[in-house]
DNA sequence: TCCAAGGTTTACTGATCGGTACATGTTGGA
DNA sequence: TCCAACATGTACCGATCAGTAAACCTTGGA
């Protein structure tokens, strides 16, 4: 029960659950793939949505941590970053083994709104859309809000465009638009 | 074996596949829900995924159908009814039992893009993504592929958005911005 | 009136679901 | 060396999964 073990069985369940979907992934194929015994699994986590919820804690630390780190990597300045965003989508697009965003796929399986899968994948939509916003606002935005969520907007319907259409880029066309959007708000 | 059954079959189970998911709903389930026995819902439809495939069918035509009909009333040129599709959106969005867009979710949950059901998701895009470019075209836009996409991108952002976060109005943001990259599309 | 054809039902299949009781290591301290 | 504590593995639970075999109506035609 050593701690680093907990961590690798949900490194692991993240890559199953990512892969393959949360129903469609049963307990007893994460414990071939992990190796260990159900009774060990059933040890560190009492429940299958206990450990769904500690990948999805995971998946958004490094998405977030991966994400932000590639933005400052990428631009300078507040509104150079809002842009560059797009340029670290598209980025993860051409990744192997992409699959579309884990938080929108959870919420899509779990759709009761008060279900605690649900509530935690719009947990990290909201930290999204307030790093945007926070950006949005020092870059100088009149309507910092308002500009955050059209960017946010912009993210997701890429996301899920890439994940089902081949024909008409989303991260390019994302980052048009989202250039457009940005020359508008620091207009007025 | 009369046809029209068959239809009622494939009503009942959209409902229910749009409401809990489709690896979460199981064949029992909509033999009580229909009341109609297996054996009889197995002289339908041969296997669950045909079934699966026969309700995105008919979300798609109804879907379809309504949205476009909707976008008619409330508009009248092109480029009216490039904006006005984000008042379909939203009222739309604010239907009792409003649960995002089936095809996401039928993608998220079969993400394999070989996938008879994933394919046929990203169909319906598809057909989406054409209708807006036909209407960018009509309302002179200097690159009505571009556009379109860009659009595309505001709906399907809008969706997922409109299911995760409850601040942030997807669809008076999304109506927002596809006016700034509709006037900005028309000018050059 | 009888029969054939086809739709419907009951009852079941083996596999898999999430989860657990209980036996079997394994390890650190005395 | 022995024991207590705890982690692990084996084997199983009832429920449910997708799917089916065979008995049971029901109905139209002769």
């Amino acid at each position: 029960m050593r701690p680093n073990k907990r961590d690798e069985l949900v490194r692991k369940a993240l890559q199953v659950f990512y892969q393959d979907g949360f129903h469609a992934t049963g307990m007893d194929k994460l414990v071939v793939e992990t190796g260990v015994s159900k009774t060990s699994m059933y040890k560190h986590f009492r429940t299958k949505e206990e450990l769904i919820l500690a990948a999805l804690r995971l998946r958004d630390e490094n998405f977030r941590n991966w994400f932000l780190r590639r933005i400052e990597e990428l631009a300078d300045t507040p509104a150079d970053q809002l842009i560059a965003s797009f340029d670290a989508l598209g980025e993860w697009f051409e990744e192997d083994g992409f699959r579309g965003c884990m938080f929108i796929k959870a919420g899509a399986e779990f759709q009761d709104k008060t279900h605690p899968i649900h509530v935690q994948a719009a947990e990290h939509k909201r930290l999204l859309l307030e790093y945007f916003t926070d950006l949005a606002r020092r870059a100088g935005a009149s309507a910092p809000e308002a500009l955050a969520c059209q960017i946010l907007l912009l993210k997701e319907g890429a996301i899920v465009t890439a994940v089902l259409i081949k024909s008409c880029d989303p991260a390019h066309e994302a980052k048009a638009a989202a250039k457009v959007l940005l020359e508008a708000a620091l207009l007025n």
